[in-house]
DNA sequence: TTGAAAGCGTTACCAC
DNA sequence: GTGGTAACGCTTTCAA
């Protein structure tokens, strides 16, 4: 036995994993355990996207993909299809782990089952996951105050919006707001930020944002939503506020193109999916070493660039069409 | 005959390339045809390390690489290699076309010989080229105009500087030159813009920035080897002058942690090196089609964000370590 | 436990 | 051209 090892060394020996696959019967089965999209928060369907082209991509190698697709509000969705999961005996899982604890539950099962899991969007610590694709909020926030203050320094009030966090997106929103604050507590000369919480339910009496002690508002980031607070800055009044939003939805778009908004910060959901499914069928069927964490850059997007990244992103996670 | 392919159509025959790749004795040879990097100029280094991680990622695949270096200031170099490369019997080429001419006669060649090819960096208009990764110069000027706006309206004077572009780079930084005058002169009330031209010969006498008429610079736009102004006010002066420029280099990194530079513009020459190859590898393994022009999107890295991207970008081209 | 044979889905090749 | 078979480099299976 140890003699068969000593000669696969000396002639180095490699196995090829393109005839590994061909004769394995083994059809690998991933899962995919993220929240649905709505009409109202389409955030999600990006991740989808590109599972659905990692999907095409490793058709060929015999993997195949399914979906279960929780309400992002509702716990017990998402407990319900953990379920539907494990009875689908996978051999790799891609969640979003949006509810620690009840996700906390779920990753023990698959530690006991030695099935493979990787994390997108968030994590949960001290997991055994595979890998996990994501962003550094903090940074984003202080990120966004660097822009922030390039573009207001010495003007007047600096107003960070948190819309509608009571439920969901909770813990990216704060970490933005920290590491926005922290910035700007290390290098501007206390500079006064202004902070506005909004409900859901509230979102369109933005005219809560005049009630802000200064009335002469130099710059805005929404650390969510911030479509919202375009759409009332584009009726009501814009003047010179620099606006900083999260995320390349279409709204969004639309207002950076007509300058609404400045700048916003992008974290590629499509490619985090993407490289979530890929990790785990380099995993399973090449045996490759994924790495543990990745942080997807953060991406600045302005009026100037959005074109460019537009074009691109629509093929990016394939090398093809 | 027809009978086959009807048969063919109704079952939805598909190929499976796994198996095709397995029985097929084909060794499809890439050559890469791109300046090699000195001490002085780095740059190359990047698309390099992106294609031999290409590389390892094809070789289960049967594709073997190789490479012609050329000296990218001199043109018979250049046209040497090319001949190299034909010698080579290629089945694909990745080539970075910085001299147009040579470079026009070399792909007449290829396209003869029905070898395909992509370029990388910059491209020959009217080429029947595979694919194209490259920047849009222009617009990563109107995007760095963008970001100066923002910091340096209202103030003083801002100078464009052009350093040591009588042989090297010259289209690129001739597009970011253009660019940003572009923005500038739609977008601000005729901010005084001034132009400063550095031969690579007086580029260690940047004193020349001091003849500048209005002394107050506020900002300094550098279409290439930002390090060296970067260097100059490190030790001259810095005040509140804003500094830009293209690539991340290690001076520059440095540069930018010291906020000496703001902020560098990122065309991620690793990542189009990478992809050429996959695009050729895709085309000729896979039969996949692939996307002509691919413009990279232009990251915009800061003090806030270079971590991040940098602890990505080394591994970024695969999806594993 | 070990070895030999069959088979994965395709291409390559040789004979007709 | 067409048809049949070997071969690609592995995994799987089954018999010894």
């Amino acid at each position: 036995m140890k003699k068969i090892l000593d000669v696969m060394d000396k002639t180095k020996y490699k196995p090829n994993f393109v005839a590994r696959v061909l004769a394995s019967k083994k059809k690998p089965r991933l899962v995919c355990l993220i929240p649905f999209h709505t009409p109202e928060n389409m955030y999600w369907k990006e991740p989808l996207e590109g599972i659905i082209k990692a999907e095409k991509e490793i058709a060929d190698y015999g993997v195949t993909t399914s979906y279960s697709l929780f309400n992002q509000y509702l716990p017990d969705s998402f407990e319900k299809k953990t379920r539907d999961v494990l009875n689908n005996h996978p051999d790799g899982v891609l969640l979003a782990p949006v509810f620690s604890k009840q996700a906390s539950d779920f990753i023990k099962k698959l530690d006991n089952l030695k099935i493979p899991y990787v994390f997108i969007d968030s994590k949960l610590n001290k997991a055994n996951n595979l890998s996990f694709f994501g962003q550094n909020s903090y940074r984003s926030g202080m990120l966004a105050a660097k822009l922030m203050e390039f573009s207001c320094l010495s003007k007047g009030t600096i107003v960070i919006v948190n819309i509608g966090t009571e439920h969901e997106n909770i813990h990216h929103t704060r970490e933005r707001e920290k590491g926005f604050k922290t910035y700007f507590r290390n290098n501007t000369h206390g500079k006064l930020l202004h902070v506005l919480n909004i409900s859901s339910e509230n979102m369109n009496n933005m005219d809560s944002l005049l009630e802000v002690p200064d009335t002469d508002i130099s710059g805005i980031f929404a650390t969510s939503s911030v479509h919202i607070i375009a759409n009332y800055l584009n009726h009501k009044r814009k003047g010179q506020i620099t606006l900083i939003g999260y995320d390349l939805t279409n709204d969004n778009i639309a207002f950076l193109k007509k300058r609404i908004i400045d700048f916003l910060i992008c974290q590629k959901p499509r490619e985090q999916a993407f490289r979530g499914i890929y990790a785990l069928f380099h995993h399973i069927v090449f045996e490759k070493q994924i790495r543990k964490n990745n942080l997807m850059p953060l991406d600045i997007i302005t009026k100037e660039n959005v074109n460019d990244y537009l074009e691109f992103e629509l093929n990016k996670e394939g090398y093809y069409e």
